[in-house]
DNA sequence: GCTCTAACTGATACTGAGTATCATTCGAGC
DNA sequence: GCTCGAATGATACTCAGTATCAGTTAGAGC
């Protein structure tokens, strides 16, 4: 079988095999505007009747982060989420009311790990910024 | 009872009670460098036979964090560990080594985000910077 | 198309972090 | 000292994530 979405491809490309429960698994993430937990996932696929075990869900995410086709990130509240996003080195922008989110490029975040780097002695190897706030969208939502 | 450590004066201004566990807790956090797991003080509480119960020890991590006087932070591991700080914004620089960190005031990170927000039209309310490296001492040690 | 095999699967059991409950204890304001 | 509500330890629980293992399957080589 050949892959489609690109979820698929990156799995793919990194030499895992493309089956029915990572398909689905896919299909499930693609399906989804904003961030997700595996809790999230394995509703829906029990709700679909999908047949796919926790197991594999977590197995699947690991995968997908490993080939960088989806992101973690720690919500405030301490929960582990997910998120599909392109495998370049990039930030998101979380909104707490709907959960959707954007992807964000270095945007001079360089420049301040540098300064860091310079004021502390410390060699920085990873860094990670994450931001949460209210898109355009819920921010005129709340207005009306 | 008068407080002592900055951990005890912190729950004290605060209205909270300082009780035994709660003085015991703050002194197992006072005593160590870097950060630590709530496991990590559930065990030496254990070892050094304080008789305090898993969950007050949770339960003082929660009000010294809801205090500011302990902030938790998540590792790249996807652990959850604490560390004792100032109670005003700032962020930290971890080192993977030997897990000591250093408090980072903005450090320009405020532009960065006042540019994502002109960029994303989110409106930005909390943020996090986690930053990960080898101290300076790690790394002169290493050279060696 | 068929075969073969390592990668993958679902079921199940397990671990370990964190929370809820509840009778008992204790700090601190009077 | 007394009082009372906040805090405690023990215990049981929930829930995310991992380990195991016998059975299944993708897909490479023929």
């Amino acid at each position: 079988m050949k892959p489609a979405t690109s979820l698929e491809i990156a799995m793919d490309r990194a030499g895992h095999r493309l089956t029915g429960a990572r398909r689905s698994v896919a299909a499930l993430i693609a399906g989804r505007d904003g961030h997700f937990t595996a809790a999230d996932l394995i509703d829906e696929a029990q709700q679909l009747r999908l047949g796919i075990g926790r197991a594999t869900i977590f197995r699947t995410l690991d995968v997908l982060t490993s080939v960088g086709a989806v992101e973690r990130l720690d919500l405030p509240s301490g929960e582990h989420a997910y998120i599909a996003c392109e495998p370049a080195h990039h930030h998101h922008v979380v909104c707490s009311v709907c959960g959707r989110s954007a992807d964000i490029d270095d945007a001079g975040l360089r420049e301040v790990v540098g300064d860091i780097e310079r004021r502390t002695g410390y060699r920085i190897d990873d860094h990670r910024l994450e931001l949460f706030g209210r898109c355009a969208l819920c921010q005129s939502r709340a207005a009306a």
